[in-house]
DNA sequence: CAGTATCCTATCGGATACTG
DNA sequence: CAGTATCCGATAGGATACTG
């Protein structure tokens, strides 16, 4: 964590490859709809606004594959997040906070 | 900044737009490129690894229309972050942050 | 209920060529 | 140099229907 100002602005840094994971709109939206606990398929899909059956299959799929996201053991199980996926969180709320705090703001 | 819990994870939030807008790879890249302070053009799509002119010119006009960023005065200035955008910092920087961090850990 | 598979349109986004 | 405009293939993503 001592990187001197380092280059997600280059293309080949490692980096650019986990932002382009994350930097989705409908990824923010399923890992946040798993900060306050695991759900259930069903339960995402109702409360993730708008997202339909084929985006939150292929985003948690996305989002198991990349280890963020532990599938559940037993079909309709609860998905939750990995420890990688929890580290996230704090980056993402401080996102989200803005963007609620500013969303007034923009045009 | 006292929001208990608020929900970006419903789609009515007016912070989902906003999370639209930001949640963009490349739009994340331009503004962490500007986070050093100015620059114009060129100087943009030559270090924005792998971006073609047309994606900076959208790009950019999105994040000026959306107020993030200044257009520069006359043609071939600076264009550089508003103090919303500078605002954005903080999170995106976060958000980077544990790109880097996190980036060998993700398959 | 929990997904998967297919269809079809809209947008993404690179390459190229053009203008001031 | 600083953009803008056009062409076109690739992907995103909704609607719908289907399976266990």
């Amino acid at each position: 964590m001592s990187a001197p100002a380092p280059d997600v602005f280059l293309a080949d840094c490692p980096a650019r490859s986990t932002l382009e994971l994350v930097a989705d709109t409908w990824s923010v939206v399923v890992i946040v709809g798993l900060a306050h606990g695991p759900r259930r398929y069903s339960a995402l899909l109702e409360r993730a606004g708008g997202i339909s059956k084929k985006m939150l299959t292929q985003t948690l799929r996305r989002l198991v594959d990349a280890g963020l996201v532990v599938r559940p053991a037993t079909r309709g199980g609860d998905y939750r997040l990995s420890d990688l996926g929890v580290s996230l969180l704090g980056p993402l709320t401080a996102l989200t906070a803005w963007a609620e705090e500013h969303a007034h703001e923009l045009a």
